[in-house]
RNA sequence: GCGGGCAUAGUGUAGUCUGGUCAUCACAUAGGCUUGCCAAGCCUAUAACCCGGGUUCAAAUCCCGGUGCCCGCACCA
């Protein structure tokens, strides 16, 4: 489905819309509605089921989302996260200083301020790249962050977190101290992420307030033991660097024992890959024609990160590949930050009597990203029929009950549906309109199941039973009501991660 | 941020160039009729010119500013 359309259709199904739409807009900021909010809910669960169930000592935490000054000066976000920014007078067109002075200073920008990267722009008598002449201006600071005054006095300063990672970092002492003390060591984030994006595009793509799902890994890079023949012999779409490099675009097929073959990346990493390519084509059930893990050359890649693959989906709306997730490798940057910012030594003491200080391996998951994703890839229109085709543990409202002829049947199937609810089973009764309409309705929203009382399961021999319509094959079947609950109910539950 | 385009009910739109009827149509929504299992039909109702200023006897229409969206460029630690 096209942007427009696929936009569209989610607006007037009360998924999402763009936030302060009576004041005319607030770029970057979308809200979800009913769907939306019940979608992301489930994206977020199926996401914490899948990726606590790799492991007992993975566990979520819910953090402060402000961050005080002091931790993001450690973290290097102040600084980097400013990137400073020049404007050419002549064309203004705007680049970051580091772009411009790549060829006179391949080690970039940092630690310079605006004033001396000013003076290395004159005395190298840089060009604009766009239009080429000299009317470079003086870098201005701009950083992504918001700032908030924190306090009565309002002298102190915090921000909104950049990225949930952070706080995960900052209560690894704290859970090192409640948990078994031993790593490796898990800590998941769901969690809002605030940015002042240039210019936010594309809707869930490029938002100013976001939510990640994120799993830092705590582990001692010379001791991480795994199960790794539970993905020996899965197979990757990966495309690797120096296939990107002869200009190729799609991935190939790696069995993850080929990944890690000597000089290859280390089992750790590939096993945690692996899991998160499951992930997203066993659980979220994105097409797997779609789905290739791109690999972050270099120069491409935050410094920090010594490994980076970026899980990418193919979207119609997006034109393009497009990336939901990654697993990097970040080595001991962070605690060796916060270790340093804080003054509190972050290694920790082993069993072994052996002090290691933590490398950190980080997987992070767009939560809106793919809210959109799911229905670029899974919404679709046969002709006059408008389906979402999502699993049933990701749809919104997984059962809707209806009464055949409002009149007749509505008392029954009212009570089937509190019945449903109150077995943990979310179902939504309509009586709007005709039959063939509310199923239409639902199939749009996504709703796997429709039940439908009718005649017979008033009295007869058939009474107490209805029909069960299924959305992807429009079949109906016969059921008993008593027996929905427990016949539907194992559907709407998450999967886990396979054991051995 | 830069350049170009766009902005009319919940959604999609006609009307804007060439100012002047009660702002068009479809779908959706709500109510009613219909013994009806895949968007059936009929009746009724609700509902819009992005915001602010200007020109004019008169502005959805022309002009200026703002906001938002789309495309391209730039940006995306």
């Amino acid at each position: 489905m096209k942007y427009d359309e696929l936009f569209a259709l989610l607006r007037r199904r009360g998924v999402l819309w763009p936030s302060a739409e009576i004041y005319g807009g607030a770029q970057g900021l979308y809200d979800y509605g009913p769907l939306g909010a019940a979608l992301k809910r489930r994206v977020e669960e199926a996401w914490a089921a899948w990726f606590l169930g790799l492991s007992p000592d993975y566990h979520r935490i819910e953090p402060a989302e402000i961050l005080p000054e002091a931790v993001v000066r450690a973290s290097g976000h102040l600084e980097n996260f400013t990137d400073p920014e020049i404007v050419c007078e002549q064309c203004h067109a705007a680049f970051r200083a580091d772009t411009i002075l790549e060829k006179v200073r391949p080690e970039g920008v940092d630690g310079l301020t605006p004033t001396e990267i000013a003076e290395v722009v004159s005395t190298h008598q840089l060009r604009c790249p766009n239009c080429g002449s000299r009317a470079l201006g003086v870098p201005r600071a701009f950083n992504m962050m918001f700032g908030v005054d924190f306090g009565v006095t309002g002298r102190e300063r915090a921000y909104l977190q950049p990225e949930t990672a952070q706080a995960s970092y900052l209560s690894f002492a704290r859970m090192w101290d409640v948990g078994r003390k031993a790593l490796p060591l898990g800590i998941a984030v769901v969690g809002k992420a605030y940015r002042n994006e240039i210019a936010p595009r594309q809707v869930l793509f490029r938002m100013r307030a976001f939510t990640q799902a994120e799993l830092q890994i705590f582990f001692d890079p010379a001791h991480f033991d795994l199960p790794f023949d539970r993905v020996r012999d899965e197979s990757l779409p990966v495309l690797r660097v120096p296939r990107r490099e002869a200009g190729e675009e799609s991935p190939e097929w790696v069995r993850a024992s080929e990944l890690v073959a000597p000089g290859g990346l280390p089992e750790f990493y590939v096993y945690h890959l692996a899991h998160t390519y499951r992930f997203y084509r066993d659980v979220l059930k994105y097409p797997i024609d779609r789905i290739r893990l791109f690999e972050k050359s270099d120069a491409e890649r935050a410094f920090y990160n010594r490994i980076q693959f970026d899980v990418e989906v193919q979207l119609d709306s997006l034109h393009g590949f497009k990336e939901l997730g990654a697993v990097h490798y970040r080595g001991d940057y962070d605690l060796g930050r916060h270790s340093q910012g804080s003054g509190r030594d972050l290694s920790v003491t082993l069993t072994s009597g052996e002090k290691v200080l933590p490398h950190v391996l980080e997987l992070t998951f767009g939560v809106d990203r793919n809210v959109w994703a799911l229905a670029d890839t899974h919404l679709s229109k046969d002709g006059e029929r408008t389906v979402w085709r999502l699993p049933p543990y990701l749809a919104p409202v997984p059962v809707g009950v209806f009464p055949l002829m409002p009149k007749h049947h509505s008392e029954y199937a009212l009570r089937l549906a509190d019945d449903l609810e109150r077995a943990g089973v979310a179902a939504r009764f309509d009586d709007a309109g005709t039959i063939g309409k509310r199923y239409a309705r639902m199939d749009e929203a996504g709703t796997p199941y429709c039940v439908t009382v009718d005649g017979q399961t008033l009295d007869g021999d058939a009474r107490d039973t209805v029909t069960l319509r299924d959305r992807d094959s429009k079949a109906q079947e016969r059921v008993r009501a008593a027996d929905l609950a427990g016949r539907l109910g194992p559907t709407l539950r998450p999967p886990r991660p396979p054991r051995a």
